[in-house]
DNA sequence: ATTATTGTTGGTAG
DNA sequence: TCTACCAACAATAA
């Protein structure tokens, strides 16, 4: 369930799982998910090395241990779990850390996640924009990158992850929904303070979702405002959500309360 | 049986 | 170089 929220909620859980415990044993028979790396240099790699830190930018996690790095992507259905033999396990941590014992596996049923293992940094992690919860978000360069989009849709945009990194499906849709802007309003078309409106939906968005995933484990079964809620009234106006598709993807949005800006 | 799914990437075209 | 578009990846759950 991987947004920046997720993600994070997920860095926190690994902090306390793994920072400062030795990487005794690591086992995987993924190679989609390694790939370019081969499964025996990965295990190679790893094993032995002691995890000091795990860092997020956007939706990408950065593991240090050793002289390595290893960048994580959950892709969409990607997890960690502190079990034995969960199903769908994709890659399995024996840990040690002050004598004790533990595992922590990565499991993944649609195996779209991605685990990189380099010494190099990532191209992919270096061209991500500013991270909304880590870096804030600077209005007059979200801004600036907007309007050099002509024909993308504000919600395309924002989750363009070198515009805005962590930004998905959910919490564009979300944050849309609180600054009352109409999803398929061209990005060029918005002023300063439509972005200040949608950087503070973005904040909003982000933290509520952190809140419940502090509370419920797994996080609740809906717990979004309008996500997933189409035909049922807007919880702001009462008018009927709709569902559109932007992008290729779903999108719920109020057509009474959320203006079009072009 | 059918449909939808919280994401990226690599190719093409302009 | 930058923007835009789309098929592909794969496995579930409703």
């Amino acid at each position: 369930m991987p947004e920046l929220p997720e993600v994070e909620h997920t860095r926190r859980k690994l902090v306390r799982w793994m920072k400062g415990a030795k990487i005794a044993q690591v086992s995987t028979e993924d190679a989609r998910l390694l790939r370019p790396i081969a499964v025996s240099a990965f295990v190679k790699g790893l094993t032995g090395t002691t995890v000091d830190a795990i860092e997020r930018k956007g939706k990408w996690l950065r593991l240090a241990a050793g002289p390595w790095s290893l960048f994580v992507h959950l892709g969409m259905t990607g997890w960690f779990v502190r079990e034995d033999e969960p199903r769908f396990a994709r890659v399995t941590f024996d840990l040690v850390k002050g004598g004790k014992r533990s595992r922590v596996v990565y499991t993944d049923s649609r195996r779209w996640g991605r685990f990189v293992l380099t010494k190099e940094s990532l191209a992919t992690w270096d061209k991500l924009g500013p991270d909304p919860l880590a870096d804030g978000i600077d209005a007059k360069l979200l801004l600036a990158k907007l309007a050099r989009r002509k024909k993308a849709s504000v919600k395309v945009a924002i989750m363009d992850q070198t515009v805005l990194a962590g930004v998905g499906n959910i919490q564009a849709i979300e944050a849309l929904w609180r600054a009352r802007i109409d999803p398929r309003s061209r990005a060029g078309a918005l002023v300063a303070k439509d972005v200040n409106a949608i950087a503070s939906g973005l904040r909003w968005t982000i933290e509520r979702t952190l809140k419940d995933l502090a509370v419920n484990e797994e996080g609740t079964d809906n717990p979004f405002k309008i996500y997933g809620r189409k035909g049922t009234p807007c919880p702001r106006c009462k008018t009927a959500l709709e569902r559109i598709e932007l992008g290729g993807r779903t999108t719920t949005f109020c057509p009474g309360c959320q203006v079009r800006k072009d």
